[in-house]
DNA sequence: GCGCCGGTCAACCTTTTGATTGATGCTGCT
DNA sequence: AGCAGCATCAATCAAAAGGTTGACCGGCGC
């Protein structure tokens, strides 16, 4: 029997996992969190094998979903944490399995993949949707050249529409150090002008 | 009793909104549907209260949750639509409401709240989220000064990246059209560069 | 200690963008 | 017919952004 700790802000999501889960025979649902905190909490207790792990918490929140995983596995004989998330993006799932996730699904999945990717983690393997696998390879090929954290700063101000001149006031620095900043984004995401910069970013899951 | 027609293609978001509703005496769930098309045919038939839409139905679906809803409210004697989705933006919003959706919800809502829109639209009544609601006060507030269609194109352009240069070419322009529609975005958005223009048309859901 | 990298800044120059003014043709509405 | 709005383009000027080179400092690893 594979004891499950559901953690997710609607309750409509909780609703629907708890449903497509508790149908299978050897599943069963022991908890339910709706704050990354309570999550936290509920999975220190023993009894919980697998944590099903929702990033998103809603805007009212201090703890977001990859943070819950860091501190969920942190402890030892931590159970296993299996995101289960709406969309994908870079920013979120590298932090996500960084943070010890077992796996990382897409809530669009199919019951029976759903089903078994929750087998898979209790058993301490890993599950990743198509899509993850595709960009964690891709990822490994391209040697990703990250954004520095300042750059990465810089780039979230122009992505708010800031010209150079009030980026350089926001962060106390002069025009010519924000472009500098710049041309290094430029050059790590292969673009040539701000914009291009910012949609490049977003693509890959670099801001927002 | 109310009788429901639950359209979404998440297998997770079905088994929800059917748990989360099917605790209310006074519904009964009579079908699902996991595509948009699926969910007009069904509509068609009698002997459905009121139908709950999402608005996105993946990438490999020709139509959308507005257009079902169009197709559905098109026909005399239809059932209501209530529109229950993720996220929220005006470029959603505002084609549901107008092809008829009797309400629009989140995802994240309580499931009374769920229940009480339910029982709104089935009486004929609209249920707006708070959000949507005040988007729409503010909507109405502000004249909205919406772009034109070649505006949003040359903006669309833009916010993928293009210089003014690309998107003249791109659309067979002169660059000093494409700086005129830009000029007349910047005014109607309120902004003064493209980045800051790309950001605001995002933030009202004109673009993306 | 030395090199490397990130962060900071400067000076210079080219290109792009934004602001303004003005003009033309087309469409739809009254 | 007249008007308003949209789309198209031109010319010009000022501002912003981009590219290059070079420099200084601090922390980190070997």
């Amino acid at each position: 029997m594979i004891r499950l700790l559901i953690a997710d802000d609607h309750p409509v999501v909780r609703a629907g996992l708890r449903a497509v889960l508790e149908s299978e025979p050897d599943f069963a649902i022991v908890a339910e969190a709706a704050t990354a905190e309570r999550a936290v909490e509920l999975a220190a207790e023993p009894g919980v094998d697998v944590v099903l792990m929702d990033l998103q918490f809603g805007p009212g929140s201090a703890m977001n979903g990859a943070q819950a995983t860091a501190a969920i596995t942190a402890r030892p004989g931590a159970p296993r944490v299996l995101v289960v998330t709406t969309y994908d993006s870079d920013a979120d799932t590298l932090p996500a399995l960084e943070a010890g996730a077992t796996g990382y699904l897409l809530k669009d999945a199919p019951p029976e993949e759903l089903a078994q990717a929750v087998r898979a983690a209790a058993a301490g393997r890993s599950a990743l949707a198509p899509s993850v696998a595709d960009r964690l390879l891709e990822r490994m090929r391209t040697p990703s050249a990250a954004l520095s954290a300042r750059e990465t700063e810089v780039l979230g101000l122009v992505a708010d529409g800031l010209t150079n001149q009030q980026v350089s006031q926001r962060l106390h620095l002069s025009q010519a150090t924000v472009k500098s900043h710049l041309v290094h984004v430029y050059t790590k995401l292969g673009v040539d002008s701000r914009t291009a910069a910012v949609r490049e970013a977003r693509r890959r899951g670099l801001i927002r």
